[in-house]
RNA sequence: CGACACCGGGUCGU
DNA sequence: ACGACCCGGTGTCG
């Protein structure tokens, strides 16, 4: 069950490395590292030309929120946005803490706002889910996201045809209006946390939102206008 | 005429300036400013050793609104006010431009409301004026405030008994009695500015009404129920 | 319905 | 220190 072959797509020098030792100094102090470990350097090869998204293996370590690990009938969620200048370039950061493994996503667009980012992390984290039998209990600092479901708002705007109690128009339609659809079909918790105030997976997110948002060739994000 | 000593008691690092450029430095943006500009660098230190109560000397940059800098027979009035949760402590700002110089006035209260603060600004202001022979140009970003006088509303409710067309009461009645009495004895004119638009003196109010308003033990606004 | 204020909460940033 | 993205409300009037 040794690793023997270390792939690094991100790090001081990427590549490909036989010993832990060696790796990890490409990897330790790095901004953002991307690496994993492989039984053979086939494997390492086929995934460093196609690290596309980060994936992390499971990790047993207890925290505080993420009671998750030990009731296995819960999926556990964290998301963030980002969205560097605001409007400006954004990303999302998404970790699935599932009974037996941790996995992450995130994606990048070129231009957008910090609510949609957040909104959208949701979205992609529901739409993403590999089990769908289960219990959810999602994390997000945004108390917009949150609000807007725990307290009613989204439903009202929809109700009101997207009119807000202070009679402008509701922002963000097009998310609100996919989250709702979401929502329904799943028994999700939705939770607030205070953002950086040192929950791991939530910095975890933070980090992988601003990765993708200072990505090279983002998407766009066509309901941003 | 021209100053040529300028004695900070109050920015970011007190002594005397002996250039306005230098002065304006340890002054702008400080909370709470106290400084004054002579023209003898005695007169400054002996200033300095007892600068009593919130007293700035006349500024004279043009500023869009205080034109009264030139016009020696008008007395410029900004008043603000605040309420912290509305209902809630409050208090008012006021800044009084007077053709030679400058002062300041503020209070707070522990429980009231911001249309109350808006009507007890401009009581305050020329309840407190020290020169009552000169014309008044007051400025209050309260539409309640200017247009209950401008507008005649005060003083239809006074006639109605302080019953408003709808038939129902009409509010503050016992700030906008005073109001009205002493607005009779003055030449007053009332104008409206946009708050939070950038205006010095605006802004310079709206910070006197909260710092007043944050204070330790406030006054109770006994018209207040 | 409209207007002017007063705020309260959270995030994203420069 | 500043601003943008988003929401909820009250104090008051016509």
């Amino acid at each position: 069950m040794s690793k023997k072959y270390y792939a690094v797509a991100k790090g001081i020098k990427p590549g490909i490395y036989s010993t832990w030792e060696e790796a990890k100094a490409q990897v330790e102090g790095y901004k953002n590292p991307l690496y994993k470990g492989f039984s053979s350097k086939k494997e390492a090869e086929e995934w460093l030309k196609n690290p596309s998204f980060s994936k992390t293996p499971a990790n047993n370590k207890k925290d505080e929120y993420a009671d998750a690990d030990n009731d296995t009938e819960v999926i556990t969620i964290y998301t963030d946005g980002c969205s560097l200048g605001n409007p400006g370039p954004g990303g999302f950061g998404i970790v699935f803490i599932y009974p037996d493994k941790i996995e992450e996503l995130s994606a990048g667009f070129s231009m957008t706002t910090n609510n949609r980012m957040e909104l959208m992390g949701v979205i992609e984290a529901l739409k993403n889910l590999k089990i769908k039998d289960k219990k959810i209990r999602l994390w997000t600092d945004s108390s917009y996201v949150v609000n807007g479901i725990t307290k009613g708002w989204a439903k009202k705007w929809q109700k009101n045809n997207w009119i807000k109690s202070d009679k402008s128009p509701a922002l963000n339609k097009d998310l609100w209006e996919e989250l709702l659809s979401l929502v329904e079909r799943l028994d999700i918790e939705f939770n607030w946390i205070k953002g950086h105030a040192g929950n791991k997976y939530n910095e975890r997110c933070d980090r992988l939102a601003v990765e993708a948002a200072k990505g090279e060739n983002l998407s766009r994000d066509y309901g941003y206008k």
